[in-house]
DNA sequence: ATTATAAGTCAGCTTTGTTGACTTTCCAAC
DNA sequence: GTTGGAAAGTCAACAAAGCTGACTTATAAT
């Protein structure tokens, strides 16, 4: 195996059977099961889910972002979205500011409150994405990422660059 | 076995900024989503959603399997899966039967429409995965499926190894 | 002035998860 | 042998979170 690791180039030939590319779709799936489960059981003991901890966590990713953005971020419609954003307004964890150039969007920022929810949630996250990277060994993760992004639709590639981007 | 391979890593220093973490905490969140899309397009159109998907996946992969061991895998409760299962028996995808020697069990078959469906979904979600392979390299897929493996939860770290184990 | 866009709301529906209560079947202890 | 508990499966009711469609309001752009 790894005299074939020697190929360097995506040009180059890869055998893969059907078998091989099973497994990858399972560990996926596993492996997803695993991402989420940390952070699902910290939310299930509030009365929140999943859909608050992705709001959250990208509008801590991207501060003053607007909902029309945080849409296409979340690929889910606004209907969708203002269930969640609404509750989490109400209970004081998120903020909606009126634009001032344009005033029709709102920009939203996580209030004190939103953020230590937030950081709860991402350290459990982080604290697993951590251990399996030190498990997997610095090469392992290079490959990783490089399997994900290729695995993102188009526009979801460009969005995932521009919030890499926009915090550095 | 990981114990090993931890130790193979532990002299070598891996410094993860919060910044690297969170980005590899998106780029699985986003590698998701593409990783359903095709699937998602394709069980829109008929009556069917991901719950479907999975046990049709799950059962051809491991034919005779019971509801209860499917349960396990899948890490939902007996009666969310019994209502995707019943819509897929109703419309003959797959095939129940009674065991011989413990009839309280059923054993679970997909029957020849049911391959047909499992054929179509997975090659459109193997076509993705094959071309992420290839744009990414050998060298990727092997640290690919050892960061998803490490980030399973244990036990479904045992139940993705019996399923390999058990298609050879 | 008209049209388009951003945000939000209301209503109603679907999928897929949950708990709780129940039946049938099996097995083991008595 | 009987019985009492555990396991497998089913039925009912509910909750989270997605969807579409129709509509309003405010603002921007043409």
């Amino acid at each position: 195996m790894s005299d074939r690791s020697a190929a360097q180039h995506s040009d180059m030939l890869l055998f893969l059977t059907d078998e091989q590319l099973r497994q990858g779709i399972e560990a996926m799936f596993f492996a997803y099961q695993g991402f989420t489960a940390d952070p699902d059981r910290i939310l299930s003991e509030m009365a929140y889910g999943r859909a608050h901890h992705r709001a959250v966590h990208f509008i801590n990713r991207a501060p003053g972002t607007t909902v029309n953005n945080l849409l296409g971020i979340l690929g889910v419609t606004k209907q969708s979205l203002n269930r969640v954003l609404r509750t989490l307004i109400e209970d004081g964890l998120v903020q909606s500011k009126v634009g001032r150039v344009d005033k029709r969007e709102r920009h939203l920022f996580l209030t004190e409150a939103g953020a230590e929810l937030e950081r709860k949630l991402s350290d459990a996250q982080r604290a697993r994405m951590r251990a399996a990277y030190r498990e997997a060994g610095p090469e392992a993760v290079t490959g990783f990422r490089a399997v994900l992004e290729a695995m993102m639709d188009k526009d979801m590639r460009r969005k995932s660059r521009a919030l890499k981007e926009g915090s550095t």
